[in-house]
DNA sequence: GACCAATCGGACACCGGCTCCCGGTTCGGA
DNA sequence: TCCGAACCGGGAGCCGGTGTCCGATTGGTC
């Protein structure tokens, strides 16, 4: 999202041109969220009542329309993350944090592909969202540990790692997900009991 | 699978007929494993050295071919899990099996999907083997609970839930499957600290 | 109002995967 | 050895999805 009213040469778009960018960018963000990457194109077009050529003309590929939507949530989850590591109560807000984030995703496939994105998905175009995210993240996980609510050993790569897990688990819905994420969180605790598994 | 040798007729298969059965089967267990229900049948056959008609021959579908393979698996997977809830140290062996059991399906793409296929795959083929390996994991999960080294209130349904957020975790890459399976361990204790997280 | 270029829309080429089918081959009983 | 039936191989058809192309349309400027 270079610039969002104009092309690259600078021209500003056509007025039928920006109103077709915008439907298409809402829809996307709507339908993207309710059925996740896999919807196809064409249903998005339909859907915001365009031809499948103006969609690719605005955005070259499935991924790039995919990117420039998810890159927003993405920085604004690290936004949040970032604004509770610097209330109180650490332990609280990092619990709290990491239960609305899988709910949050358990609701928006899309937010859910991005995160569970592995090898996939333009890594460069969401490399400075995901580092938003990160951060954020990790300056959360950081006062908890501080704080002695959380595991010492676990960084903001794991952490990360563990909602994915969350919400596969979710997804599943062979079990109640409050439950499941009870369960992890309550593992990211310190290791307060007698003894942990061992290998 | 209902019978490895002859046809629904009941005549037996001839004797090339017979071998390329096997010799499917064979690599397809292998195939299978090493790149989950995503391979292409083509692949299987080119492996195997026979023409793709003759695969779709003996499985009338890709589904058929993998529900085949994948059920041996999970009857497996539940008869170990059987075996040690009738052994001493319930707790230790659970937790054993737990990481085994994400070892196991880390290294073996089939195992995976055949988990995490929630929706998806015949679920009346895989009925069967899929009671035996809930069974056997109910089995375990008792003792280890009436042995108060798990939290009580998790089912059976609940762990296989875990072992496919452990999975999940583990497909991601960013972080090391042992530390993951470790929370996630620890979490299904029993909650023996402070506080858990509240809503 | 008229003109030109920007934009639209959707038909279409292309691709990869599953499944069917048929001409050719091989088995195995007599 | 010979023959019919069973079996083989892989090409063809189909399907769903992505991305492209071009005639038709529309915006906005003179």
């Amino acid at each position: 999202m270079t610039s969002a009213d104009s092309t690259v040469a600078g021209r500003p778009l056509r007025a039928d041109a920006r109103r077709n960018r915008a439907r298409v960018l809402e829809v996307a963000q709507q339908v993207f969220a309710e059925e996740g990457l896999a919807v196809p194109i064409d249903e998005i077009a339909r859907r915001a009542g365009v031809g499948v050529g103006t969609v690719y003309r605005h955005f070259p590929t499935k991924d790039a329309l995919f990117v420039a939507i998810i890159q927003e949530r993405l920085r604004s989850v690290g936004e949040v993350a970032r604004k509770l590591a610097e209330g109180p109560a650490a332990g609280r807000a990092f619990f709290g944090f990491f239960e609305r984030m899988v709910r949050d995703a358990s609701l928006n496939k899309a937010l859910f592909d991005a995160l569970a994105a592995g090898g996939g998905l333009n890594q460069e175009l969401t490399a400075e969202a995901r580092q938003v995210m990160m951060t954020g993240l990790g300056d959360l996980l950081a006062k908890a540990q501080e704080a002695g609510e959380v595991r010492p050993d676990l960084t903001a790569a794991d952490v990360k790692t563990l909602i994915v897990g969350c919400l596969s688990m979710a997804r599943q819905g062979t079990a109640d997900p409050g439950l499941m994420v009870g369960v992890v969180c309550a593992g990211m605790r310190p290791v307060s009991p007698v003894r942990t598994p061992e290998a």
